[in-house]
RNA sequence: GGCCCGUUGGUCAAGCGGUUAAGACAUCACCCUUUCACGGUGGUAUCGUGGGUUCGAUUCCCGCACGGGUCACCA
């Protein structure tokens, strides 16, 4: 068979260069030794997710820190789902989290010289390779039909064989060069599939740089490679995007584990030298008792707007991030408390080889752990983006007033240096935290736990002597003070060795004011919180707490 | 079902032939304290299972069980 002539028939473009050609116009990269290209390359098809972040930081982490480069690919071959501003939203995301691409699809940058970053825009690299196999009869044209398929899949699976398109299965691989023609002069659509040359029973040994050695097996499966209306598979973009990008680390779900034997037929048939592969395990999650990976359309954390709009530092969720990509993080952020996580020596030997439970409650930690450690403007400035873009018109409003703000933060998050609270876990709940503040936002509990006639006492009595210029320990000789009017006991050790003799103590006084005051229990400081609330308010809600 | 990957406390995990089997989150108790936090001290709790190899296995080998992934003209 003339496979000069047929390549020409399958492929007829006119506008291909010879191939080899792109190995100049991609040239390798200049980079020092030891220097890593990885990339993000996710579909356009919805939006980006915590896993992509996940391996974003891993791919971000292993370029900038040996002098890399990381970049953006789009693998847009498939254009059913498409969603229009996808790109931008996944550089916004990630930007949000602190992570930038060097080059790429819509980065602005020198370096773009690897381009187009949009596998659609390649299609021309793609077909003038596809050509090229066919001519060197590793490829041939595949005129079966979906249900041809179907059935021969039914067929193998009713045999129990392995299903797909290979040996006696691979009925196109041997069509004669009239069928061919014929096929083609009938206009029948086909694809363009692998003349695979693998033997499913020939094992070896391949190093993962994340799972270490593993087993794979040769591939056999006449993968398809261009599809029917042109556009290549994305095992074969994959192949070539990663070469002539010149990508020398391929992190990736581990999902991929399993098609690792065709990408490798694939590098060998083009005459490429493969990357190093690095497989990261799944987020997982518990379910009902099981454990499964975190799916899209089930888990409403696995969205990264999850987190912003709940207002989880983004540090904190890098953070959280690097301690289950990286184990030791925690340990160099002990050593090093205040430092950028830029600055930790990210090894990629170090990730975990099993599927990692996402766990929320140590996110919490982590996130209330650096927002106790910001200054309370910072944390304005921070809890402020969220209003602006998630709160709602009346905590806007509150927000202007920056001074009256940053007072109340300084309150709720302690002053400077040590004995920092940690009450603030989420912009969202911080937000809400502090609504006692503002008067069209107070909305008290008055759970009270004594009667009526104690507690208008306490808080009448209370309203008599207070005084806003009192310090701390003069307001609170007063609240003691008002102990013997309802037979309570003014002195915590005398309430403790006798607690019979008295039907509640100072804290109980304290507690009653508090919940008057703020409208629950738990609350820093309550004479600070009355400086700042100032005479007026402050009476007022005493008198409005009343039974 | 075939193939591949995995299995140390509730969770993330250190460990890499001999350890009282780190640490963090969570949890419990106590201390501090005008509440709640913070902080401090201490506690509960882990090597899936059966065989080997070895003087000795959490560590090495094999089987089994369990969990996960994958078997498309989707990525």
């Amino acid at each position: 068979m003339d496979l000069k002539k047929l390549a020409s028939a399958l492929i007829p473009d006119d506008d291909l260069i010879d191939p080899d050609k792109y190995e100049e116009i991609y040239p390798p990269r200049d980079l020092p030794a030891g220097a890593q290209v990885t990339r993000l390359a996710p579909s356009p098809t919805g939006f980006i997710h915590l896993g992509n972040l996940f391996s974003a930081l891993a791919d971000e982490r292993m370029a900038h820190t040996t002098g890399g480069v990381f970049y953006l690919r789009i693998e847009d071959t498939d254009l059913k789902r498409k969603v229009d501003g996808a790109v931008e939203s996944v550089i916004r995301s990630l930007n949000y989290f602190g992570i930038k691409f060097d080059e790429g699809a819509e980065i602005e940058s020198k370096l773009n010289i690897y381009g187009p970053y949009y596998q659609r825009q390649r299609a021309k690299i793609y077909r003038a390779y596809a050509k090229r196999l066919i001519e060197e009869g590793r490829a041939y044209p595949c005129f079966c039909t979906e249900e041809e398929l179907d059935e021969v899949r039914k067929e193998q699976n009713a045999q129990k064989l392995i299903t797909g398109y290979y040996g006696k299965y691979a009925k196109c691989r041997s069509l004669s060069e009239e069928q061919i023609y014929s096929n083609l002069a009938a206009g029948k659509p086909f694809v363009i599939r692998l003349r695979s040359e693998g033997d499913v029973n020939v094992k070896h040994t391949f190093h993962d740089a994340i799972k270490g050695d593993i087993t794979v097996t040769e591939n056999d499966q006449d993968i398809v490679l261009i599809k029917s209306d042109g556009i290549p598979t994305y095992h074969f973009a994959h192949a070539i995007d990663d070469h002539f990008m010149r990508t020398t680390l391929v992190i990736r779900g581990e999902e991929w584990l399993s098609s690792l034997p065709i990408h490798l037929e694939l590098f060998k048939a083009l005459g490429f030298k493969t990357p190093v592969y690095a497989h990261t395990s799944s987020l997982m999650k518990t379910d009902g008792g099981a454990r499964r990976k975190l799916s899209k359309r089930k888990d409403p954390e696995l969205s990264l707007d999850y987190y912003r709009s709940a207002g989880y530092y983004p540090d904190a969720v890098v953070r959280y991030l690097l301690t289950i990509l990286n184990s030791n993080f925690e340990e160099w952020e002990r050593k090093n408390p205040r430092s950028d996580w830029r600055d930790f020596k990210f090894k990629i030997d170090k990730m975990s080889r099993s599927g990692t439970l996402f766990d929320l409650d140590k996110l919490s930690d982590i996130s209330r752990t650096r927002i106790s450690q910001l200054s309370a403007e910072e944390c304005y400035e921070f809890l402020r983006g969220w209003v602006e873009e998630f709160g709602t018109e009346a905590d806007k409003l509150h927000f202007a007033d920056g001074e009256y703000i940053i007072k109340i933060l300084n309150l709720i998050m302690g002053t400077s240096g040590k004995k920092r609270r940690k009450d603030i876990e989420r912009a969202e709940q911080g937000v809400r935290l502090m609504d006692y503040f503002f008067d069209d936002a107070f909305n008290p509990d008055y759970s009270f736990r004594f009667g009526d006639g104690t507690v208008n006492a306490v808080l009448d009595g209370f309203a008599e002597i207070y005084d806003p210029a009192d310090d701390n320990s003069v307001w609170f000789a007063k609240v003691k003070s008002l102990a013997p009017r309802v037979g309570f006991a003014a002195d915590m050790g005398e309430y403790k060795a006798n607690p019979g003799a008295y039907g509640g103590n100072v804290s109980d006084i304290a507690e009653i004011l508090r919940i008057a005051v703020t409208g629950s229990p738990n609350s820093p400081d309550l004479c600070t919180i009355m400086g700042i609330l100032g005479r007026e308010r402050t009476l007022g809600r005493l008198r409005a707490a009343r039974r």
